[in-house]
DNA sequence: ACTCATAGTGCACATTGTGCCATTTTGGGC
DNA sequence: GCCCAAAATGGCACAATGTGCACTATGAGT
């Protein structure tokens, strides 16, 4: 988010400032889950969160911002997950427990679900979120990076371990979605096993 | 008439229309790579092409979906070189082979190059790219699930290394551009060794 | 020459995204 | 409480996008 601006200028004009983008982030999904995503025009969304159309576009570009925005909120926790992992483990390892950590920390899996089912239902709904992907991977990349001390550039290395990362979280959530039943640390062993299986297989 | 007339009818029509698609999207590569992708209008791409903007959208559905068409078209590509693989080599081995190919076999490196300046200096054109990620990544998984006799449903694994081929793909052309004086089968013969060393290093 | 299917065009219209300015709200000092 | 500067919001206008519909042009088969 814009942290950066905001954080000097004491943080309760940035607080309120949250409060209406989750507003209109939060009328925008439940629109998109009754209706469709297809379906929902901005001003139904401006309406229905109680502000004006130009309001609207003052929080969120457009509607796949919308939901894009849950993928970057989705890549920040991640950034934040692997920052936390114990320094001296390999990345691979740090990739499994960081996602396997940000599926179970969810703070609503209500959400995240129906966030699932509106992509599931329409295709753009679903591509809009891969709008943010070039920008959520870069960061990824720079965090390991300087995790490994590089706080310059990434190396491919760092580059290489963020794609992975990304695939396995993506293939994680929809695996998830599935079967909900499952635990998560299941589900996220397994992906990653296989993922090292086969990647192995090359010789 | 007969249904080989048909079928030729049809595929004369087809090629008549191949070819004015094809108009459309140099005329759009070209205006993106000399005024900048988010300056041009369609209103410009069809003046240039030499057709209506009503006939622009018969053809691609926006903007984004004229960059996305580079995209889709690597996908397929992918698709013809995995299936041309012997079917006895390893899921992996194959992945990296195929993306090797591709990346030689270029009709045009010179377009290429293009488009990756135009998403280099344009993040839109770059993100554009990417709204075709699932289903493109969707198609890999269903090649390598018939290439192993799977044709029904790919399986979890056809799903990861599908994911694993384009991820490699994507930076590997990054890579590439970048040093464009390496021999492509060296660039992805590292990429491929290095992301096989890093899924090994979990034990 | 007639006919019919189909690509292409023009037009109208809803929607999107944005710059600009008026109005309202907010937070802080007195 | 009162006032003021700054910020948030709203309203408006306008260019651009995307789509349905009706019309024209082409051209292949009869």
């Amino acid at each position: 988010m814009s942290s950066a601006e905001t954080a000097q200028r004491g943080n309760l004009k940035s607080k309120k400032q949250d409060l209406v983008r989750r507003e209109i982030w939060i009328a925008a999904i439940d629109l998109f889950y009754l209706e469709g995503f297809d379906e929902v025009t901005i001003d139904q969304i401006a309406e229905r969160a109680g502000v004006s159309r130009r309001t609207f576009f003052r929080y969120f570009a457009s509607k796949d911002d919308v939901m894009g925005s849950t993928m970057k909120a989705f890549g920040e926790a991640l950034q934040q997950a692997i920052c936390a992992e114990d320094p001296s483990l390999g990345a691979f390892e740090v990739a499994k427990r960081s996602v396997a950590h940000v599926l179970m920390c969810q703070p609503s899996s209500t959400i995240t679900e129906r966030v699932v089912q509106i992509s599931k239902r329409s295709p753009a709904a679903l591509s809009a979120q891969f709008l943010q992907l070039p920008v959520v991977e870069e960061n990824l990349a720079r965090t390991f990076a300087a995790r490994a001390g590089r706080l310059d550039e990434p190396s491919l290395d760092d580059h290489i371990i963020a794609s992975v990362t990304f695939a396995a979280t993506k293939l994680c959530v929809g695996l998830w979605v599935g079967e909900p039943d499952l635990p998560v640390e299941e589900i996220v062993e397994d992906l990653f096993v296989r993922l090292s299986a086969i990647c192995r297989s090359s010789d």
